[in-house]
DNA sequence: CCTATTTCGACTAGAAAAGTCAAGATGGCT
DNA sequence: AGCCATCTTGACTTTTCTAGTCGAAATAGG
C-alpha cells in the first residue's frame, strides 16, 4: 500500500512548480535542489509528466519546466496514475480498467476491496496543488491573504 | 498502491479457516483448492501467519490448521500489516515506525500523506473476517438467520 | 514402526524500482 | 554565426522485491 519514490518525486516536482510564480520557467536543478531529487532521474520524471500533458518545457538557455494547467486544476490523484497507474488495492477494483479475476462474480472480497479504492480516491482525487500549497501556507504563516472580492 | 498477492493470499487463507466451523483442523491443500493459492507458496505464508499468532497447526496425519482466535477478533487491516508492513502511501505517516524523512518537520505532504492513510485504515481497521462472512451470506442467500436473542 | 502431513530454511528466476550515463538537439545571447 | 547552458532521448546498470520452488526433517496418529 505505498507510492513508489518515482512517483512521490513527480508529485514533489509538481508542487515545486505550482509554487514556483515568476514568469520564466524553473530549471530542472533548481527543482532538484529544493526538493531533494537525484537530478538524472528527475530528467526522466519529468520528460514522462511532459508527455502526460502535465508540464510544459522550453528549451536552450534560459529554459526551463513549467506547469501546462493551473495549479487548482491538478489533482494528486492523476499524477498518482499517470505516474504509479490504477489506484486499487487489487487490479479487480481499478476504475479505469479493472481485470477480472479467478472468482469472477463470486469474489467475496470485491466490496471490501471497493471500500478501500473508494476511501483513497476520496482523498486524492478531491485534493489540488492548489489545495497543498493553500494548507501549507496557512501552516506556516498562519494566516492566508485572501484576495477574493 | 496495490497489496502483494501474498497478503493478498493470506487473507483469503484466514478466510477460509473462518468458514471452516468443524471442529477438525483444515488441511493446506484444501484452503489451496478453495482458494486457487499455489500450495507450496501457501505453505510459507500459513507459516508466517502462525509466527504472528494468527493460526495455529496440528502436525502428522488428520492434521492442518485452524484460527487461533475467533473471526470476529481478526481484522483484515491485521494481516495486511502483518504480512506487507504498515499500511501507509509514504514511510513518514506510518504508525507503528514512522519514518523520518529528509524534510523533517517542514514536509508540506505530512498531513496530506496522513489524511490517505487514515482514509485506508478507517476502512481495514475496522472490517473482521466475520463481517466479511457475513456480508457475503446476506449477498448470496439473500438473508441471514440471526441466532441472537 | 509406518505413513501422511506439517514444518523449516535455503534457493532461484524474473520483474520492477531506482538511478546513471552519454551523445545529440535546441534556443537564447552576444 | 558561434557559444553555451539546457533540454531530449534512449540505452544501460544496480539493487531490491515478488512470487514462488524444492528437499529434507520433524511429528502425530494408527
Amino acid at each position: 500500500m505505498s507510492v513508489s519514490s518515482k512517483c512521490y518525486y513527480a508529485i514533489r516536482a509538481i508542487y515545486a512548480l505550482a509554487e514556483h510564480t515568476t514568469p520564466e520557467p524553473m530549471k530542472i536543478a533548481d527543482i532538484a535542489q529544493k526538493e531533494l531529487i537525484p537530478i538524472r532521474f528527475l530528467e526522466v520524471i519529468l520528460g514522462q509528466l511532459k508527455g502526460g500533458g502535465f508540464v510544459q518545457s522550453r528549451r536552450g538557455a534560459e529554459g526551463g519546466y513549467r506547469l501546462a494547467k493551473p495549479a487548482d486544476q491538478i489533482t494528486i490523484g492523476e499524477i498518482m496514475r499517470y505516474v504509479d497507474g490504477p489506484i486499487a488495492p487489487v487490479d479487480c477494483v481499478s476504475q479505469s480498467r479493472p481485470k477480472e479475476c479467478a472468482f469472477h462474480g463470486e469474489c467475496s472480497f470485491f466490496g471490501f476491496w471497493g471500500r478501500v479504492r473508494q476511501a483513497i480516491s476520496d482523498v486524492v482525487d478531491k485534493t489540488t496543488f492548489a489545495d497543498l500549497i493553500k494548507e501549507n501556507q496557512e501552516r506556516k504563516g498562519g494566516y492566508v491573504r485572501d484576495w477574493t472580492i
